[in-house]
DNA sequence: GTCTATAGGCGGATAGAC
DNA sequence: GTCTATCCGCCTATAGAC
């Protein structure tokens, strides 16, 4: 808890108002809390941003951009179908253990207000219809040549994220019931990233 | 919207509140919106329950129920393991079609305060830990006997409750980008119940 | 039981001194 | 830029008439 810092520059209010929006959504948020936890005081933050929801859209769209992007980055390269899937499981795993609420905050807030993925997506100019084309192009393409079992492109897709984004979204639940402390719970997420690649190949492998 | 019931019950209340809770969670819903949903006025909410918290917990109790209970239960019973993963499955796709936000509801209300899973779990007599040794003994002994390939329980366990789970906590998310609307969406979860199972059991089979 | 009216407080936002 | 003081509206909760 900073009391008195030199220079309490957007930046530092920026930071202070992404934990506490990230963690308690924006309903929860409180204007206050994001001041006591930047160390300074509330008329600041409506200095810097005009208002709760400039600041939060802000957020939004960074976070936003954060959980997309690589994924979209991943089925536009031209790398093989596995190497795809490993790369897919890899850059999830890595982005969301360093981002520990990102998950449950972009999907609660797209939940709560759905309009605002189409809003965020056609502004960072992300195109999910052409991704998830040539994606199932790709599973039809190497079902066709027998290199994995015939399968939906919509269910495996939903697999493969699912296994690696669900996780950390029922963290606190996970954690709990099997009585992991956080350095385990991060070791296993680790782990996670073998793991779940060899499950996956396991499973569409004939 | 039902203007002048002739007995505004609990019942016909708590079913508004429900649909307000669950949807908006705990911060965002608002006593005026139940009122509005039951067709009655604000004041009545807080005869039949004393306060907003109050009513909340009520709702969690039957909400976290309804998501946990089920799962034990399929653990506890005799059946075979493949049988048990595909109970698991069945179960999990039955309940989260049938209550479209239950799971997004009581995962983001136990991460804003997890103590609520050990209050309300213990109040309900569950116990992950005693669920969690079964299954993996079970595991074990099915590895030894080579009838699955060896892996390590607790993944084994997210991977199966991962696909089963995030496909409704994403739900917003996965209908815009695959472009479903709720009945496309809902017949790809009724075929999930199959795909699920052989997606997993292939993984696992040696 | 169900309503209207209103108390009471919290939280977002602004004015204005320094 | 950063603070204190304050306004104002929204939301929960209660009082009290019917």
């Amino acid at each position: 808890m900073p009391k008195a810092e030199s220079k309490p520059s957007e930046e530092l209010i920026l930071n202070a108002a992404v934990k506490v929006f990230t963690r308690k959504g924006y309903a929860g948020a409180r204007m206050e809390e994001i001041a006591k936890e930047a160390g300074i005081n509330r008329a600041l933050l409506h200095y810097y941003f005009r208002d709760k929801e400039t600041m939060f859209n802000i957020i939004f769209e960074t976070k936003f951009k954060e959980f997309f992007t690589g994924l979209f980055g991943v089925f536009q390269s031209n790398a093989s179908f596995t190497e795809k899937i490993r790369s897919i499981i890899d850059h999830e795993i890595t982005v969301l253990s360093k981002h520990p609420d990102l998950a449950r905050f972009v999907i609660m807030e797209i939940a709560q207000q759905p309009d605002r993925l189409v809003q965020f997506g056609q502004k960072l100019g992300l195109n999910p219809r052409l991704m998830l084309e040539n994606f199932q192009k790709e599973i039809l393409q190497n079902v066709e040549e027998g290199k994995i079992r015939p399968i939906d492109g919509r269910q495996l897709l939903m697999n493969i994220i699912s296994i690696c984004i669900y996780p950390f979204v029922a963290k606190p639940i996970i954690k709990t019931m099997m009585q992991m402390d956080e350095n385990t719970f991060m070791d296993l997420m680790e782990k996670r990233k073998k793991e779940a690649y060899e499950f996956i190949i396991n499973a569409i492998t004939p």
